[in-house]
DNA sequence: ACCTGAACACCGTTCAAGT
DNA sequence: ACCTGAACACCGTTCAAGT
């Protein structure tokens, strides 16, 4: 006898999100996911392979969020701004959407507006090498600052912006 | 009745050592490690306090590993490049040693003859800040590279090149 | 057509009992 | 004084049985 699905993919991830930012990735469990939507653990499998595509599917929509926030901005400073920003706000969903877990189209979205700006900065024969100069120091950073990795002292502020100038300084003309 | 003990520390860290780099780190379970030092898994417990603490100090053995490696560099170049050399030879040793689950000191270590160098290119005000700039993108760049992130075409290797050459310029004088 | 209980394999960890 | 078997709690995952 047909019976209607008691919840829906996008309940998972929404869901799965929230466990996430509060119990991290380890109590990112699948009997934690399926009592948030009202389920057992095995009901899960009827919309996602694994625990691992289910992290996949957390990590994209992440990523795809960020995207949007910097869709929105111009500029080197503005974009790596906004990305320390939302790093901080989301720190585990950070963590994850760079961890090379989720799918590739993902955070090629999230990383385009970079790629366009670095061209506008030094043309198109190295707009790619620029971009990724921006991209590893801007993520290493945060995955650093997250981590709590600076601790000899200084302000982590200022050692943002202090970055943020140099690269746009070795980025001019 | 007293018994000589059957493992030593050492042994278990350098065994652990070997199986994160042939199984990664889901692959250095309790039991492994014990079977490759010739005990049970609870025998463990007479040397480390959990699985936590096994992982930390395998942390700081290899952190301690690419200190060495690093001393003998001189120059901003040098030092990048050889980071970069020792993170694709021991690609689960290093992300183990720059996620954080280790002790602060010994990531403090491998990142003094970056701090010095520099000291020699900005001078004392900035060292810590350009040390930062250097450092956030040489471990973003590898973190992204071992994650097979760069697919966007284009060579892996200029990327890296034209990263060292514009932050070298952007800290000279 | 979806959901569940029960079961399985596999973890980390504890501890009483062996030597 | 160290090591082990047995046990416990907790995972992810499968599947026959329910509705």
């Amino acid at each position: 006898m047909p019976t209607p699905p008691r919840t829906s993919l996008d309940a998972i991830v929404t869901a799965g999100r929230a466990i996430l930012e509060t119990h991290g990735l380890a109590g990112l469990t699948m009997q934690a996911t399926a009592r948030a939507v009202g389920v057992k653990a095995p009901s899960l499998y009827k919309h996602v392979a694994d625990r691992d595509a289910l992290v996949g599917l957390i990590a994209d929509a992440a990523a795809l969020d960020l995207a949007e926030r910097l869709a929105a901005q111009d500029g080197l400073a503005g974009l790596a701004r906004e990305l320390r920003a939302w790093a901080r706000a989301h720190q585990e969903a950070y963590r994850l959407a760079f961890s090379g877990r989720g799918s590739e189209q993902a955070l090629a979205t999230a990383a385009a507006p970079v790629l366009a700006t670095t061209r506008a900065l030094v043309g198109e024969e190295s707009a790619l090498d620029a971009a990724r100069l921006v991209t590893a120091w801007a993520t290493g950073f945060l995955s650093m600052e997250l981590a709590g990795a600076f601790r000899l002292g200084g302000s982590v502020d200022d050692a943002f912006e202090y970055g943020l100038d140099r690269l746009t300084a070795a980025l001019s003309r």
